[in-house]
DNA sequence: AAAAAGATTAATAAAAGATTAATAAAATTA
DNA sequence: TAATTTTATTAATCTTTTATTAATCTTTTT
C-alpha cells in the first residue's frame, strides 16, 4: 500500500512497481488509507509523511494499534536526524529520503518484503508428483524411473506440469496452446503432438499411465488403478 | 562484525556500538575479516566497499558462499546507484551512505536487528567436503586428489562451493549469477561457462563425479554411486 | 470408403552450451 | 616502480540440444 498524495509521484510510483509485479494499491490520504487498510491485507505499507489530513508517524501508530502485524516504512522529503529517529522508533523497517530512484526503491523493498515472515512465501508451487511407478520434479526438470533418471525440456517439463495438475481432466488444446504456446494454430497444434509422443515413451513402463486422446477435443492425463 | 579501514571511523563506530550495548568485533582488512568470521558467530557483517585488500562485494559473495546465512549491509561512501544496486543484488539487507549519524546507524542496526529470524546463523559450513576421490577445501581454497593438489582461484573456490552445497539441486544461471556475480546478464553467464568447463577438468580423473547442464536453466552437480 | 484427425519418426535450423584462445585487469615479485 | 605472473573476462569456434516442420502411417468419424 502506498499513502502518498503527490498526484505526480504517487501515480508514477504506483505504475512502476506494478511494472515489477507488485501488488499495489494507491491512496493520497489518512482516511482513504484506513479504508483500504481495512478492505485488504497488505504486505507493506509506504507511507509519507506530509499530508492533507493526517501526517505519516499519526498514520503508523495507527497501524500499530489496529495491524501490528503489518511492516511500514517511510518515504519522505522530511529528512531531519530527529524525523528518522521517530520514524524508527515508531517500528518503521526503513526509512527513505525523497528524491528516490524508483529502481532502488524498488531494490529496498524486495529486500525487506524476502525477510518478512511468513507473509513473502509468495504461493511456491509443489514441485514434486508421484506418477505411478514415476516420480516427477518439476524444479529439477527431470521424470524418474526407479535408478534412472529422463532430463526434460523445458517444454516437456510445462506440458507434463499442465498435464499433471489437471490430471483425469479434459485439458483442450487451445487451452494447453494458448497457455504454454501463446498461440493457438495449426502448426503449434502439430508441434504439441510431437510432445504427446514424446511424454508417451517416457510412460512406456508404467501401463497405468496414459495420455488418452479426445478426439478433436484435446488431452487428458490419467492414472489407472 | 565491522569491516572498516578507516581508523578513526573504524574506532568512533566501533566504541560508539559497544556503548550501545552490541559485542562488536573490527578489522581493517579482507584476510583478518575471514578469520573473524571463522572463529565467531556473528549477527551481522558491516562492510566498507573500498578497502586496501579487497573489495567489499567481495567479501559480500564470500559470506554468501561460506556462511551463507549471515546478514551483512553495506557503510561506505560509494553512493552511485549501480552500486547500490549491486550491493543489494548480492542480499544486503541495507545499503548506508557515509557519512552516517551515529545514532542513526544504531537505530538501524536495531531495526534490523529484531527483524533477524531467530538464530539461525548457526549452521556454519564444513570447510572441507570429500568428494569422490577428492577432497575439497573451501577455506584453503584447493582441491586435491591422492598427493596431487589443485590451488583454486577465488571464484573456482565460490562456484564450487555453491555447486556442492546444492549437490543434486538444479542451480539455476540466474540463482549462481546473483548469488556469485551479482548481477545477471549474458556475458557473466558465458563467464560461468567458462568455470563450468574449468572446474570439470579438474574432477576428470573421477568419472562418478558430474556437473549436468539442464539446457536453458543451469547445472547440477552430481556424484553418482 | 473417404476425409479428417492423430500418431510416429525423421529432417532441419536456430539457440544454447562447450571448449580453447586472446585480452585486460589485478596481484605478485624483483 | 617496472616486470612478471596470475586471474577473470571476452572472443571465436565448434558441438550439442531443442523446437519446429515435414513426411508418412494409423485411427476415428461420417
Amino acid at each position: 500500500m502506498l499513502l502518498e498524495d503527490d498526484e505526480t509521484l504517487g501515480y508514477l510510483l504506483t505504475e512502476y512497481l506494478k511494472m515489477n509485479d507488485f501488488d499495489i494499491l494507491w491512496t493520497k490520504n489518512g482516511a482513504d488509507c484506513l479504508k483500504l487498510l481495512h478492505q485488504n491485507e497488505f504486505d507493506l505499507a509506504i507511507l509519507d509523511v506530509m499530508l492533507p489530513d493526517i501526517d505519516g508517524f499519526e498514520m503508523a501508530q495507527k497501524i500499530n494499534a489496529i495491524y501490528p502485524d503489518l511492516s511500514f516504512l517511510f518515504l519522505t522529503a522530511r529528512a531531519l536526524k530527529i524525523d528518522v529517529l521517530k520514524g524508527f522508533a515508531l517500528g518503521a523497517v526503513d526509512y527513505l529520503k525523497k528524491p528516490i530512484d524508483e529502481e532502488v526503491l524498488v531494490v529496498r523493498i524486495k529486500a525487506l518484503l524476502s525477510r518478512l515472515p511468513g507473509k513473502p512465501q509468495i504461493n511456491k508451487v509443489n514441485d514434486s508428483y508421484k506418477l505411478g511407478d514415476y516420480h516427477f520434479n518439476t524444479l529439477n526438470q527431470d521424470l524418474s524411473y526407479k535408478e534412472e533418471k529422463i532430463s526434460l525440456t523445458n517444454r516437456e517439463n510445462q506440458l507434463l506440469l499442465y498435464l499433471v495438475t489437471h490430471q483425469n481432466a479434459l485439458c483442450t488444446h487451445k487451452e494447453i496452446l494458448t497457455h504454454l504456446w501463446g498461440k493457438n494454430d495449426y502448426f503449434n497444434k502439430k508441434s504439441l503432438n510431437v510432445f504427446i509422443t514424446r511424454l508417451r515413451k517416457y510412460f512406456n513402463k508404467d501401463l497405468s499411465i496414459k495420455i488418452e486422446n479426445v478426439h478433436n477435443r484435446g488431452f487428458v492425463f490419467k492414472i489407472d488403478r
